[in-house]
DNA sequence: TCCTAACCGAGACGGTACGTCGCGTCTTTAA
DNA sequence: TTAAAGACGCGACGTACCGTCTCGGTTAGGA
């Protein structure tokens, strides 16, 4: 194995320390000086395990979204027969999430890592992205299948749909993130604008 | 009147400077101390004038992207009459935009700046998003009026539906930008998933 | 002449604002931009007329000290007939002038700026500081020829050894300036210090 | 222990940036900025040991003037028995210094500090003023134990009005430091100036 | 159970860039 | 023509972090 005598306490008091600190000073402000200060640790010994301030963000968001297992693969989205309902209930988590400035902040300080260093891009995309959006696709192709969506829909687009403007608006502060927005959206994507 | 004894050509030589660095060497590597060297202005000349690095930008790209008028409100979105169609061409045009480093790198380093400075989103809110959105609903209520997108729809929500996932997919670089996936979302939006 | 329609209320407001600041922010932090600030004038009008600050400041201490007459010449050090109790007049009047900080601060001021320029060094030279030891060598030569002084003392050196300790001690603040300090310096002078 | 890690190599090369860039630049040319880069050091590493440029002057002239050892203590000023020729040597020794300009380049850049640093004025005093007078009042003591000096003398003052003049002749630049002028001094204030 | 390597905290180091201050020059407008 | 005002290019300031590099001290494996 790779990490053979590697510290877990100070793995943890890293992890903890980037999102509380992430959460408290805001991204501009977020150093690798501060991390280890705060977690009471020696830069090198970041150094040594993460390859950049961004690697940290997002093992200390994993390590908290996904709890002690670290497995995502196990979870469903919500399948009650109505996918609209369905939906419209999983974008509601994710606003409220999204309003939680102790997750959000961390996610703004990742996302701005992110669109900085491809390596880190590809890394979340495999580990987060991909994962998190096989579980949306599973619950649209059991919609398919049910008959409640059409067959020939492009499901990734559809992804693309019903999340992208959810997390454009709260990028860009567009504007407040609401359950009414979310829910319009899941009824506009559903129903098209088409007039018949 | 504001600014008076401000020199032009320093000014434009500042914002040229900004846009060939950051299409050069990245966000990561942009620099107050590089623009003002490129420019052959001082340091101070640049915090004179802006707050911050990122509201150079902004300026920049608007001053790139508008021309010499410097007005966006005069533009319209081509109407032919076909809705889909009108939307594939502007949608494709975005893609070729994106794709070009000479513009998309410095749109990359601006939502980098925007996204930890809320002063810096609120002001590209306001002279950049809030125009170019509203050329998208006069676009689109024109559809409505002529009868070929359906009256109760949201059409603040179908801009974010239609140029959101865009986005998203750029910033994030979550697959490659093509005109066949925003003539899939142009149809998607259009049309709906929903099986009737 | 040379100074045609030179304002001659903002020169004494510059030369005002000059002791003033150096008084009250000390050598360091004494710049340009501030005087002109707090006389109310350009700075190109100060660097029209003076080639440093240096020479504001020697200017300043110049029209200060002489009065609006602007002469040394005409002044004569006392001549009581008794050298030993005159010279420490003189010397106790000296000690108090650099024991007040009006005078003292920007005295100091102009001290560093000659330190570091020879221009400026030889213009107080020749305007303050020959004057004023000629005053110094007549009372000398007085002493001479009334018997009290040998003849063959190098009067040159003599007025070193009178004024020099005194600015020594005080430009690297090396001890207190005392009226005892300087009564034991005549003493010494005039006696020596051998054991016959 | 104080300082534990310092890189040595790195100290002595600041010492010797700073000692050589005061000859080459002179004092108003004198930056932090350059001795680092001079030194190869960063400037951190140089505002990490000492609180000014001036700080740094004084430990370089510690450095070179005592050698290695460090030790002003071990020293003494020559003793023939002649106090009259051992000042004279003395002094010509230092004229010779303060002519060369390796050395007083240096000395009028720390000089310049001193005076608009009352802290670093008392660390200079405290370092090397204070230790040299103590050898010359040793040199005086001894003279006065022999019969040479008369016992009532001020031997502080002595000392001021041995090297005080030399030292303002050569900081105001009012004369050539000539061998005969300190023989002069020294003549002068054994001698004093009284006809008996 | 001891030895010894890897890991740890701490933090110095050479750098880069920050945002600020003041320099001396310049240009504009008003008197 | 002089003056107030202040923008300009420039250079240095002192600070914050970067990522690399020692330094002991500790701690867990394999001998």
């Amino acid at each position: 194995m790779a990490e053979r005598r590697r510290s877990e306490a100070t793995r943890q008091a890293i992890l903890d320390a980037a999102l509380e600190l992430a959460g408290e000073v805001g991204y501009a402000k977020l150093s690798v000086e501060g991390i280890a200060a705060r977690a009471g640790a020696g830069k090198q010994t970041i150094y040594r395990w993460w390859p950049s301030k961004g690697a940290v963000l997002l093992d200390a968001l994993l390590a908290y979204t996904t709890g002690p297992s670290g497995r995502i693969d196990d979870v469903e989205l919500p399948d009650t027969g109505d996918l609209s309902a369905d939906l419209k209930a999983v974008l509601r988590a994710t606003v409220e999430e999204l309003n939680d400035p102790r997750l959000s902040a961390p996610m703004r300080a990742l996302s701005t890592e992110i669109l900085a260093d491809p390596v880190l891009a590809a890394d979340y995309a495999d580990r987060l992205e991909t994962p998190v959006r096989e579980l949306k696709l599973r619950r649209l192709r059991r919609a398919v299948d049910a008959g409640e969506v059409s067959a020939d829909a492009d499901l990734d687009v559809v992804v693309d749909l019903l999340w992208g403007p959810l997390r454009t608006r709260w990028l860009y502060r567009e504007g407040p993130l609401t359950k009414r927005y979310t829910d319009r959206v899941v009824d506009t994507v559903l129903n098209g604008i088409r007039r018949w």
